[in-house]
DNA sequence: TTATTTCTACTGGTTTTTAGGTAATTTTGA
DNA sequence: TCAAAATTACCTAAAAACCAGTAGAAATAA
């Protein structure tokens, strides 16, 4: 179709996965590698002289973070075909990094088949997702389903002397209220929980950042 | 020094890290990658039938633990290196992992130079960090003071129900045992991490990344 | 200012955990 | 094969947590 390879930048903080994409892109034969770049100012300093067709982009960087450099690449360079390469899994990162320009959206466990495709489709203007991005798009996001219960400021104190293994008596005598008082917050933060006792109650506090 | 290769494995769930590192090493005189794997089952059975000096190892793996691997890894075949690959910064899965038998901790980031450093090291027999590894262990790593436990299967199990909400009682029937045996596990537990209760229990296993 | 939420505190009763042991088996490592 | 570690199980008793309510006071938002 295309006369002239696609010029092609990989921009990653990982000198060892900036390798495993070169060397697999190298048997492609419309696509150039012109180079690897470790952060973000590298990168936006190459395009400023460079032409680039193609970039190939991490989230997680040193200096800049991934979505917003999608952002400023596609304001400052139109025609550049931003395709992201992460690891992170959140629903919310992947609806930003489309909504910044991106072209598509590949967790780095996809398969070169995949990684090949997605060019491709990229290429045509479409954007496309590797699988397991398809799966996290389509369900409606579990984290926001069970949202995290809304506590009062009382409650996160009194969350945070238990998570230190401290008793209601304890508490209690800190706070200077009735160990009883402190009870009944106890039992509250397990209904708002929805769970059995203390155990399970930090395990989901933990996992809701809330710790 | 040696007439032999070294007889090189990479896990890693990451097609792209094995590529690389693959694409890396095959310049190098005294490595050979036999091949790439993609989670713990596979490599292990690998090990089954054949012949490995060197195993490049991620710390996070679809199946298994990459700490519980290099564990199971070490027992079995004592004098396979294992070398850890991990973009995990936490100085407890640092020291876990040494403490479990990795002759070296890298992060991803780190350089060619230095991942050949390593691996120079690790076959003299001495364990080798990369730069930034230096740095998260010299740092006096604030709640982390006190070393993990070592914690025994059954032990580990517990704890996991314990997380669940589950009562002596009810993770007594689901394994077939007394309840009261079940209060002496967690009577141990409670001794081995230094705690007073099962809050504090949990808060400090998932410091140290054991649940 | 009213309505709502939050914070406080209680009653009374049940279940579970924690703390101090001991000790017989079974598994595992050297 | 022998010692150590792990697993199992028990006793007694106190402490703490959990359950299901009610209810007044204080703070906050409409």
């Amino acid at each position: 179709m295309q006369k002239d390879k696609l010029l092609t930048a990989i921009v990653d903080d990982h000198p060892i996965v900036i390798e495993g994409l070169k060397n697999m892109l190298k048997n492609e034969a419309n696509i150039e590698v012109i180079g690897g770049f470790q952060n973000g100012a590298e990168i936006l300093s190459y395009l400023e002289n460079e032409k680039v067709d193609l970039v190939l982009l991490d989230i997680s960087l040193p200096d800049i973070n991934g979505m917003e450099l999608c952002l400023e690449i596609k304001k400052k360079y139109r025609s550049v075909i931003v395709l992201i390469l992460s690891n992170r899994t959140e629903r919310s990162i992947v609806v930003q990094t489309i909504q910044n320009g991106a072209s598509g959206y590949l967790l780095k466990n996809s398969s070169l088949d995949e990684l090949r495709r997605c060019i491709t489709e990229a290429v045509k203007g479409s954007i496309c997702y590797s699988k397991e991005v398809m799966e996290i798009l389509s369900r409606p996001s579990r984290n926001e389903l069970l949202a995290a219960p809304r506590l009062t400021k009382r409650e996160k104190q009194i969350l945070e002397l238990i998570a230190q293994g401290k008793t209601s008596q304890t508490i209690g005598e800190e706070l200077f209220l009735s160990p009883l008082t402190i009870d009944t917050h106890r039992k509250n933060l397990l209904q708002k929980f929805q769970v059995r006792n203390v155990a399970e109650l930090i395990m989901s506090a933990n996992q809701q950042h809330l710790l």
